[in-house]
DNA sequence: CAAAAATATGACAATCTTGTCATATGACAT
DNA sequence: ATGTCATATGACAAGATTGTCATATTTTTG
């Protein structure tokens, strides 16, 4: 946790640091951002920075913190919106929802792939916490498990996994190569429809 | 490429050199892969190594293309066993062939691992060089496409590369977690189902 | 207003990295 | 054996990195 220090910072002054923060390691990953380009960037001197954080985790997970309290908020409210609409379709709305999300502030996306890239022990103990987005999936797949429209001999668990593995290497690939995130929400469709459906030709139907 | 320096040098002590450098480079990605360690394990001085390559780039290089070598004659087996096999079953065993290998040679595999998440500009280009296997599971694609076996309407390399995602997740997910790759062959016929047939509970059959 | 507490600063040590280079060693041919 | 050529070596420069700390400055408090 960041130390009081930084708390009763004026809010401009947190601000700056919190974007040169996003910034870098928007760039680098955890292990590879550099504390000096932070502090630089921010325009704060280097006896500051551990003035207001213990190290680079201290200030990286505080970051994380911040940044999921806004994705929380575009996940929840596709529960919200339609409470009857199964798995396939809320999945796909907040795929979308995360792309406008991703376009308002792209560096937040680019935080979470870096993220996503990252291995280390670290980074791997920081993963398994805030699958909210996770669990909510799931129970849409079990949901939709009891109504009929899913396999009840596929596990859910797995399910999810899949839909998240899959967008997770589409996105991360396109968005690496372009820097941008066009034609996601037709392959993100593409992509659902054949889970959905399975590739092989349908003997009948 | 390696200098004459290197060439020349006895059978043992290049195997020394080679092995050290698959170590490392199994251990960290080639951004973070060190040349000091690499010699201190070789037992070279650091001068020598600049005798023999021009730079860790040079090295590493060399080391994927031995061990491409390696990778090709596993794949190319596949082929060769049961020309007459569905996308399906080929896969199937080119993973389960690639497991075989992985477990003699595990490193091997965790240098492919580390290259797997490792991006930059350098990574990037080498990427899209040796893609034997790729192709390989486009054309079985396309001829199952011609027998009526999978589905004209899906493209054939989003096909392959689904299934390359899914497989490239669940096995370094699975790697880097336990350090080895048991129940593998299992998650891999229940992920192929799943793409073959879909998710999705079938009307009529 | 003065003293005390909080905060800001950049130099510093320690540790890493890469690539170069003058020098030493060894092998081989004349 | 002597000279030439190939190779081996570790010190070195230049550039990063992190975390600490004595000192300066600012703010708050009495």
């Amino acid at each position: 946790m960041p130390k009081n220090t930084f708390f009763n910072l004026p809010q401009a002054k947190k601000a700056r640091i919190f974007k040169a923060a996003v910034e870098e390691f928007a760039k680098k990953r955890f292990s590879e951002a550099s504390i000096n380009q932070i502090v630089k960037n921010a325009g704060i001197s280097r006896g500051s920075f551990y003035q207001y954080f213990n190290d680079k985790e201290d200030l990286y997970i505080y970051m994380l913190g911040e940044i999921g309290k806004e994705k929380l908020e575009v996940i929840k409210k596709v529960g919200i919106l339609n409470p009857e609409a199964d798995f396939f379709s809320a999945f796909l709305y907040m795929i979308k929802a995360a792309l406008v999300w991703a376009e308002t502030k792209p560096l937040y996306g680019q935080v979470a792939m870096q993220m996503e890239l990252d291995q280390g022990d670290f980074i791997e103990k920081l993963r398994g916490l805030s699958d909210e987005g996770f669990l909510l999936l799931k129970q849409l797949v079990e949901k939709d498990k009891k109504r009929g429209l899913i396999r009840e001999d596929i596990d859910s668990e797995l399910i999810v996994e899949i839909f998240y593995a899959l967008i997770t290497h589409f996105f991360t690939k396109k968005m690496y190569r372009t820097g941008q995130y066009d034609g996601m929400p037709e392959l993100a469709e593409k992509l659902v429809h054949i889970v959905k459906e399975g590739i092989a030709v349908q003997r009948q139907k």
